[in-house]
DNA sequence: CTGTTAGCGCGTTCAA
DNA sequence: TTGAACGCGCTAACAG
């Protein structure tokens, strides 16, 4: 357990060689005799050499192009937390000449996820970080980035069957299971459960909804199997006419006073409820974008689900980093806290600092 | 938003003077005429200068001694916690010749401490990471820190008077409303509330579970007001005497199945219950000590209430750093989230990476 | 008061 | 195949 700190020139001067040399050594890149290499290795078992980072950082020239291919976002959205998390791995990797760009796609659009997909193969990087969205374009982007030993990562949901260096996200099932358990501490015999759910079905990232209703389900079932569950499409643009399906919905299902939003906009029936001077015994929803948030503040969403966006974009950087720059193991899989808010804890949550 | 990198070189050209004047300026270490300065200055102003933390690593000879003021803890107990994040900032500014060491004392000893803070009066540190505990002690030591300009911060905490240059801990009183608020949503007319408390009253950190209680009455008597609260006081060692107090209270008390644990040793009467096969109803505690989180696993606690004692020493150490290394302005205070763990998010739930 | 200079540890030439 | 030399940006010591 010696604690000194061995630079190179402490290796190069017990092995009897040349800086240069155990750099050849360490870096694996050839022209060193066989002699030579025994000798390094020799040495390099027997201490605990760290290399200094800041040195690396300070004398590296060699310059990393790592792409983000996630979807296009507006201020406080759900993306825009995950942008906020690369950007900061962004900030700290610069100085070991790190530099992040982005290509955007718009979220469930096909047609964009293939382009921006196209773009990707074409540019150059040498580490990519992928919010996965149409299955066939993924696995196919990950079969050409792997044919060129390009290191990339998922995150938010995994894809499977393209096998990544990384995955970064949430347990979809058990944080349904969790959402279910939470909301139905309010319940009393007799009310009904709505589920609001979003109107593109074929959307594959309705594939992580599902999965939150599934957890979701599996809890209704063991603890309150007789409970009625209705289920009300929410329309993702038209506000007018969600306002009148909803009058509609509420007057038509009184008892229905309990709901879930499988997707982050828990906002829609927050607003509508505000909107209408409405309450519902209790609302839960994902993601604290701050319209979520504002909600959850003022009572008509009761409950938020987080997952933790940013941080998601920071690990999923930090581990291509690892990988690439810093040829450290990954662990390939990392799953998100699933974390509970309520209008008591929210000021008090950071992803960071 | 110029992108550029600017260093001091750059600088020092823009200003007309040289690196080392610029140096002088950016560390005001004197020696610089009333001219260059204002140069200088006038040069920082316009551009957005940040050091390159790299080369300030690399080139750093001054040495940084930080010691902790914190209770002596055994494997997998709260303030094990803590030292994970210490260490774990102790890991990441070793580079920039910051060496932690610790000066323990014995949690709610009044002469343990007092010896301890003597110890600490006596050695030179450069700065100090505080868990306070006797206010009297802890006022003093504040006062004489202050007089030596060596800066201070506290965790867990907060000693009102001593003005540290941080406080990073949990908003006490909040966390109780929000314990009330989680427990209560299984209660059932009828049902009384058991509040296990401390031996030691004497001890100032009760007025941490103090603020708790507090907080936790504040929404009982808002929501619950006729609920019935018992109070059973819990021997911090004898298990034993712990066991046939318990067996007797419960017997008397049947309808005691509601139950907080305000400080972090919940793990007394949930292992109490299992090993007499007992339940209760609820039972929600403090702290993810491995003993909790195992009794949370397997039900007999149903809540903790985590408040993150490692990222607490983490950023205790930052903010210390911060401040007397890279002389970045620091803010006084930083509340911890108040997290919320069941059995079914536990297993994702982490403090780092 | 100011400019110059010598490293810090490592990556990367370039001669040998 | 190797070693020596330079520079990354900054700090600190030194000479002017």
């Amino acid at each position: 357990m010696e604690n000194k700190i061995y630079t190179i020139k402490d290796i190069a001067h017990m092995a009897g060689v040349s800086a240069g040399t155990v750099d050849r050594v360490l870096h694996d890149r050839g022209e060193v005799s066989e002699a030579s290499l025994r000798k390094v290795q020799t040495v390099l078992k027997e201490i605990d050499y760290h290399p200094n980072m800041f040195a690396i950082g300070l004398a590296a020239k060699k310059k990393y192009c790592f792409i983000c291919l996630i979807p296009s976002y507006t201020e406080g959205d759900y993306w825009h937390s995950v942008s906020e998390g690369i950007e900061r791995a962004a900030r700290e990797l610069r100085p070991f000449n790190v530099t992040i760009s982005y290509i955007k796609y718009t979220h469930a659009d096909e047609e964009s996820y293939k382009e921006a997909c196209n773009t990707l193969q074409e540019s150059k990087a040498d580490a990519v970080l992928i919010a996965p969205n149409f299955r066939e374009q993924t696995l196919s982007l990950a079969q050409h980035l792997k044919e060129l030993a390009i290191p990339y990562a998922f995150i938010d949901f995994n894809m499977e069957g393209a096998e990544a260096l990384k995955y970064i996200g949430q347990d979809s099932y058990m944080s349904g299971y969790i959402a279910a358990k939470i909301l139905m501490r309010d319940y009393k015999a007799g009310q009904e459960l709505v589920f609001f759910l979003g109107n593109n079905r074929d959307n594959p990232a309705e594939i992580q909804m599902e999965r939150r209703m599934d957890g979701f389900m599996k809890y209704i079932s063991d603890e309150y199997p007789g409970v009625k569950v209705l289920e009300f499409v929410l329309n993702k643009t038209d506000t007018a006419c969600d306002r009148r399906m909803l009058n509609e919905f509420f007057a038509t299902h009184p008892k229905a006073t309990f709901g879930v939003v499988f997707n982050s906009r828990v906002y829609q029936v927050g607003n509508y409820l505000r909107e209408s001077n409405k309450r519902m015994d209790a609302l839960i929803g994902y993601d604290l974008l701050q319209k979520n948030v504002e909600l959850l503040k003022s009572g008509e969403v009761k409950y938020l689900i987080g997952q933790r966006p940013a941080l998601q974009g920071y690990q999923g950087i930090k581990a291509l980093c690892e990988h690439l720059v810093f040829k450290n193991p990954v662990m390939p899989v990392k799953y998100m806290p699933i974390d509970i808010l309520m209008k008591e804890n929210i000021d008090f949550y950071f992803e960071f600092e």
